[in-house]
DNA sequence: ACAAAGCCGTACCGTACGTTACGGTTCGCA
DNA sequence: TGCGAACCGTAACGTACGGTACGGCTTTGT
């Protein structure tokens, strides 16, 4: 039950393809659920016919669109060999910030929003899809950091999938579900830094190991 | 920029009005967003005439229906003359697992969806609604608490919105964005109970005053 | 150079659904 | 008892949009 699943893909589609799903994208961003094929046709200055082709019908063009947006995110996993108290902790901060600024990100809130609509209207994938590529993604590369700050004597924790937990809830509090809810609320990189070193002091104060450095 | 404005509401219903407001909710949790006006007069036993004649249109049935679950859940707040740290914590604990159990259950993830995905198509004000009586109304009813906490020399912050969200992020984690994403997820009353005490002890460890009592 | 394939733009089709209209029935009230 | 208002059930209307068909243009391969 967990990633690689939902993730085989992202490739094997040609430069216009990837225009194509870019245009989607944009539109998305900019309409919500509610853009049409005729929509995404002129935007992409392409045929209907084509994207029928191409993507079978209206949700498989979805579903291309948000793997092939998961397919840009993906980003190569935090494994250092040295670690030590400083190390734990500007990496602890560089997936927070970059946790913070991918959600708030407007592509983001759009994803997940079709993702949960669809959620909603019974069987579909796109909700397996984005939660593969986000909440677990990301848990998966910062686990290994965990597991290597226990190694190391910095952390102290019986689960890594709890302790994630936690550090998830600290750094995205209410901010995912408030931006989803069309919430105003720009979070500047000042703001997202700020944000990123208090709930990583916060996760160091509850799982800091008793006999580990400063 | 607070609750109040979005929640002037959920009486001046008749019996009937709100039978059919409950047969949408209803319908809402086993249809999604996808239900149509004609499955809502079949459900409520009502014509459609009688539908658009009482609210409107079908965005205006889709608020009436947010705000009459908004009044059914309003609770009572928690404000107690003597508090302690035992007192403390089980406000907290209590406050934890109500919140917990209100966003696993079926309605508030069917209305959570449907205020999101109305969120993304334009002007729209369901989800300021759910904002409202969601996030915003737990923080009011739970900032008062803490404050008291910290006037009993219990809690230690200084700023209760900060503290409030830590609060909110530790015992929500990762929970409202899976289900709403379409994780299965059953919370069992015995989880929530434990989960709210595990967020509740790592709030205090976070939060409890240097010189408050144990 | 020419045929075949791919694609663009547009017109077209069918359906689902929001909204309106209406005949028939029940209920409150004088 | 009779009248009007409210309401139920259903039929009908208009539109938006997913999906398909087709004519013409461009590219590719031989």
């Amino acid at each position: 039950m967990e990633a690689a699943i939902e993730t085989n893909d992202g490739e094997e589609l040609t430069e216009r393809q990837k225009d194509v799903l870019n245009a989607v994208l944009r539109l998305l961003v900019e309409e919500g659920d509610r853009l049409t094929m005729t929509a995404v046709a002129r935007r992409a200055s392409c045929s209907k016919e084509t994207l029928y082709k191409w993507f079978g019908d209206r949700d498989g063009l979805l579903t291309a669109t948000v793997r092939w947006q998961a397919s840009k995110v993906r980003a190569g996993n935090y494994d250092r060999q040295h670690l030590d108290a400083t190390a734990l902790r500007a990496s602890l901060e560089g997936f927070a910030a970059n946790w913070l600024s991918v959600i708030s990100s407007r592509t983001s809130i759009a994803l997940n929003r079709v993702a949960i609509s669809h959620a909603g209207s019974g069987e579909d994938n796109l909700g397996a899809i984005v939660l593969a590529n986000g909440r677990i993604a990301i848990g998966e590369r910062l686990k290994p950091l965990l597991e290597a700050g226990r190694d190391a004597g910095l952390l102290d924790f019986s689960d890594t999938e709890t302790a994630f937990r936690t550090f998830f809830g600290l750094v995205g509090r209410d901010v995912q579900i408030r931006l989803l809810l069309g919430d105003r609320l720009e979070l500047t990189d000042a703001e997202i830094g700020q944000d990123a070193a208090d709930a990583t002091r916060q996760f160091l104060a509850l799982y800091r190991a008793k006999t580990g450095a400063a």
